[in-house]
DNA sequence: GTAATAGTGTCTATGAGACACTATGCG
DNA sequence: CGCATAGTGTCTCATAGACACTATTAC
């Protein structure tokens, strides 16, 4: 066993649990805004779905785990945002939460939502409070990295199911960031240097004339 | 005492060590290159220096006890980066470690390196192979951290001690982001919307004209 | 036809970046 | 004086953003 220069082991020090708690955002259909997934927990309040980590287990894993047991989800791409270290943040001891944000499609998230309409439901990043813990927190930094992404990229967490048209793209756009201040000409030629074209063109059976359908632009 | 949905109280499941290590970034004079700080551990190699986290700390007091107590050190600003959560990272067993940089200006970097010049050293931050654990990945992070600062203010890290001209200001850029592809000029007038002007304007006893002196502004 | 959306041509304002020039110190 | 650095005037090019117009579908 290794000993330390203070001639102690590992475990001879008091060690945290260790927490994941993820905010999983969406834009539902018509709404937009950017939401995000809550569920209750045991004592009747409002949270983000978490879990503690196992031994040898990666946070990713955790993460995965927790959005399966909690929500009966499967996660996208979990991102680690930051450590929530207050010592005082959870009543029943000395936790560290390990943030996460993961972004997943509404159509991948709907199904979940109706098999557990009680205690699994989803509501406006921007309007969330009163969340367990220091949950309101992490929705905070959860939007904001995401919504860095999309000031950057036309559709880095696909949220939009390819192909798309460029309304379709522009929408999401909408929702994620809140009422875009760009016309839909500048939109456009600002998402084209980084989308591919697809040579079957149409969106059909919508009304007016038929948009060109594009997929996200793989290397750069 | 909290019992879970499982019947157990929090530590009743296995915890991980929790440890912060810290990448110390500055700008050695004369040297055009960002460099970090790293210290001699007790088997030989090179580290960051790091700690456990104790009982009730904050990660910030974490990081700056393990600054005070390995180099000597007061940090700046330390801010985390991720979590590095791979179970095999330390063969001492199950460690988690929360990486951090800080940004040092040499004058407060100085004094430490001439005390302990055997256990104590710095590297460029391009150049560092071969630390102990995962620090060389931790180091690839903080410099790329502390780089996209510098590519969006003119000091967010505050290296140049004020009053500062427009040519300190330059070189340490320079040093930072490696050798920076704008001209003189076009760096003035990229920096100035950021920057106040002092009244008392000389840096005398150079060659050249004397150059205005100027202060970060503070709000935005 | 009209309504509604897709797409393009073009103008303008802004800013980055470079060059050339002037200004002012030191030795 | 010459050299080195500080600072400015101005030109060019690329880009964002908006407007106006054309194109093509559903009804």
């Amino acid at each position: 066993m290794h000993l330390d220069s203070a001639g102690k082991a590992l475990t001879d020090y008091e060690r945290p649990s260790l927490a994941v708690d993820t905010a999983v955002l969406t834009v539902p259909p018509d709404s937009s805004t950017l939401d995000v997934l809550v569920v209750r927990s045991d004592d009747g309040t409002w949270r983000l779905p978490g879990t503690f980590l196992h031994e040898g287990e990666r946070l990713a894993d955790a993460v995965q785990r927790s959005l399966r047991v909690k929500v009966g989800l499967r996660g996208r791409d979990p991102e680690q945002l930051r450590v929530f270290d207050d010592p005082a943040r959870d009543s029943r001891g000395w936790v560290l939460s390990v943030a996460h944000v993961d972004v997943v499609p509404w159509a991948e998230l709907a199904p979940v939502l109706e098999r557990r309409p009680d205690d699994v439901t989803h509501r406006p990043c921007d309007e969330v409070r009163g969340l367990a813990f220091d949950h309101d927190a992490i929705v905070m930094l959860a939007a904001e990295h995401v919504r860095a992404g999309y000031r950057a990229d036309p559709d880095p967490a696909g949220l939009v199911t390819e192909p798309f048209t460029l309304r379709e793209l522009r929408l999401v756009h909408e929702a994620v960031l809140g009422r875009l201040p760009r016309s839909a000409d500048t939109f456009r030629r600002a998402m084209l240097p980084s989308l591919d074209e697809v040579s079957g063109e149409v969106r059909e059976g919508t009304v007016g004339k038929p948009a060109q359908l594009y997929r996200r632009r793989p290397a750069r």
